[in-house]
RNA sequence: GGCCCGUUCGUCUAUCGGUUAGGACGCCAGGUUUUCAUCCUGGUAAGAGGGGUUCGACUCCCCUACGGGCUACCA
């Protein structure tokens, strides 16, 4: 059988990495699997839809590299893929359920529900509508044909009839076996009044329909895995395979990652940005493959010791053995630090393409912007990491006084005033080392002395890149003017 | 509360009954760079607890604890 995995989000606001490692585990199965990798919109919930999301999740799997084979934007034979675009199809399926008595109507009142909700609260259970209390509320089980069909007219939902009883056995092919007594299960409800399907419903169905051979979805599915099966029993259909994945939980403390430790801590938890309300990794500086290489990490590992990888080796490499069980916790260190591996694997005119290295560079010059990138391209972890590296390209706003001090003593203002009548004297600035070091050694100047006032005086502090490189790019004029300027500060120290 | 799932260094993980319990991030130390960062080398650190099963359990079973999820006309 071919393999077909769908990533089935909800556009109700940005894609969390939660969602986007669903969608990259659904993705490398497919490849794997020579498989097709499908996008499907659910947005049966009208007063969750938030205008927007749907292009953000297409861009999202885009930027990802995870180009779906069949979805909303690109077509498929086993379309419309959005939900809210195949009510005639749920309707068409929720009568066959009807006919054949494993589903029936439901005409109780919200205010109802919640009493008996109440009711069951105050006595220490957890209400259910089942197979024990399902004939003392208003539904086409209680209500002769003629009522029933008048309040057809109105408002009214479809629920399952889940037969009391029984054992229900279902499969995840990561945890094996489960069971579940069907006399703990709700007669969830199917169709709303609305006349959309509820996520359980229009799941099945749909998966059904587009031949979808695995379901691969996060654990928090995992309960509603037995009323799925009693769907597909209902219809005479077989079952998919089912893989639930690991939640990716907070860097410390309790429960699952959310937006809100992304913006405490200071790192993205979406992967673009969401105009002001949510911030990216993309535009935090990240590659698309550190992302999703660092993503892959997170509940899932290759049985060998290599951690860096390409999109395409992991398509080669997934196993469903290498998922894990438990959740993991998201590391942002080790994001960096994955990100930075990546980054030091690509060519500088390759960094140099991106837009956003581009604009940290706007004002260096432009004959000097590659050079400038190659000097320190092995100091970023991520992108914006840039703007903080190339600060030495200003003037130094003030300098290191603890450093000033100590240098002052060693005679740092005379060395300095040398090292100016030098660079005027030096016409390539490329060879400055080559005139320096021969020069310290012949007048028993001290290397470091030369080389911290130096650097003192070019860039304020005692951090950076090699100082003759930093001086070459810098060019004649303006090294000669930040040392000019560091003599005359030391001479105020004086 | 009920139901379901889970539990190896601080974190991500290897181990599929017999290992000095391995790797990576982080952290610490040393080296390279006369700076910082990078890089290299080394170090630090783990089987939740209690019962079984077995010649032998991190590994299999049970209990407890802890963690997570679900418990909507949300997905």
């Amino acid at each position: 059988m071919e393999t077909r995995v769908r990533f089935a989000p909800s556009p109700t606001g940005p894609l969390h990495i939660g969602g986007v490692r669903t969608a990259l585990f659904n993705y490398l199965f497919a490849k794997k699997n020579n498989g097709v990798f499908i996008l499907r919109v659910e947005d049966t919930d009208q007063n969750r839809y938030v205008e927007g999301s749907e292009a953000y999740i297409q861009q999202a799997l885009e930027w990802s590299g995870m180009v779906p084979d069949e979805g909303p934007a690109n077509g498929g034979a086993f379309g419309p893929y959005r939900q809210s675009e195949r009510k005639d199809l749920y309707e068409a399926h929720i009568q066959k359920l009807i006919a054949k008595g494993k589903a029936y109507y439901a005409f109780d009142s919200a205010e109802v529900l919640a009493e008996a909700r109440k009711n069951a609260e105050a006595q220490g259970e957890t209400f259910r509508y089942g197979a024990h209390n399902r004939m003392r509320f208003s539904n086409s089980l209680t209500w002769s044909e003629e009522k029933v069909k008048a309040a057809l007219e109105g408002d009214y939902v479809v629920r399952l009839k889940v037969a009391p009883g029984n054992t229900i056995t279902v499969t995840d092919e990561i945890r094996g076996t489960i069971h579940q007594e069907s006399d703990l299960l709700d007669d969830k409800i199917l169709m709303k009044a609305d006349g959309m399907p509820t996520y359980h419903f229009a799941n099945v169905v749909d998966d059904h329909l587009m031949q979808i051979s695995t379901v691969i979805r996060g654990e928090e599915w995992l309960p509603s895995l037995p009323i799925h099966q009693l769907l597909y029993d209902a219809f005479g259909w077989n079952a998919p395979q089912f893989m639930h994945l690991p939640l990716i939980l907070k860097p410390s403390g309790k429960g699952k990652l959310s937006k809100r430790d992304g913006d405490k801590e200071g790192f993205p938890v979406f992967p673009l940005n969401w105009g002001d309300a949510a911030v990216g990794f993309k535009e935090s500086g990240f590659l698309p493959e550190g992302f999703i290489n660092y993503l892959a990490l997170l509940g899932w590992n290759s049985g060998t010791d290599q951690e860096i990888f390409s999109l395409k080796e992991l398509e080669g490499l997934f196993s469903v053995g290498g998922i894990q069980k438990g959740g993991a916790r998201f590391d942002y260190e080790k994001a960096r630090w994955i990100n930075h591996q990546h980054l030091g694997a690509m060519q500088v005119e390759e960094l140099y393409e991106f837009d956003l290295i581009k604009e940290q560079l706007e004002a260096v010059a432009t004959d000097q912007q590659i050079n400038v990138l190659r000097v320190v391209k092995e100091r970023m972890a991520t992108l914006t990491d840039l703007a903080q590296e190339i600060t030495w390209m200003e003037d130094p706003q003030g300098y290191d006084e603890a450093i000033v001090q100590k240098l002052l003593s060693k005679g740092a203002t005379e060395v300095l005033d040398q090292i100016h009548a030098l660079v005027i004297k030096q016409t390539d600035l490329q060879t400055l080392k080559e005139t320096l070091m021969p020069w310290a050694k012949e007048n028993e100047i001290n290397t470091g002395l030369m080389m911290q006032s130096l650097r003192i005086a070019l860039v304020g502090k005692l951090a950076g890149p090699d100082v003759f490189l930093i001086c070459s790019i810098l060019g004649k004029d303006v090294t000669l003017n930040r040392i000019a300027k560091a003599i005359a500060f030391f001479n105020s120290k004086t």
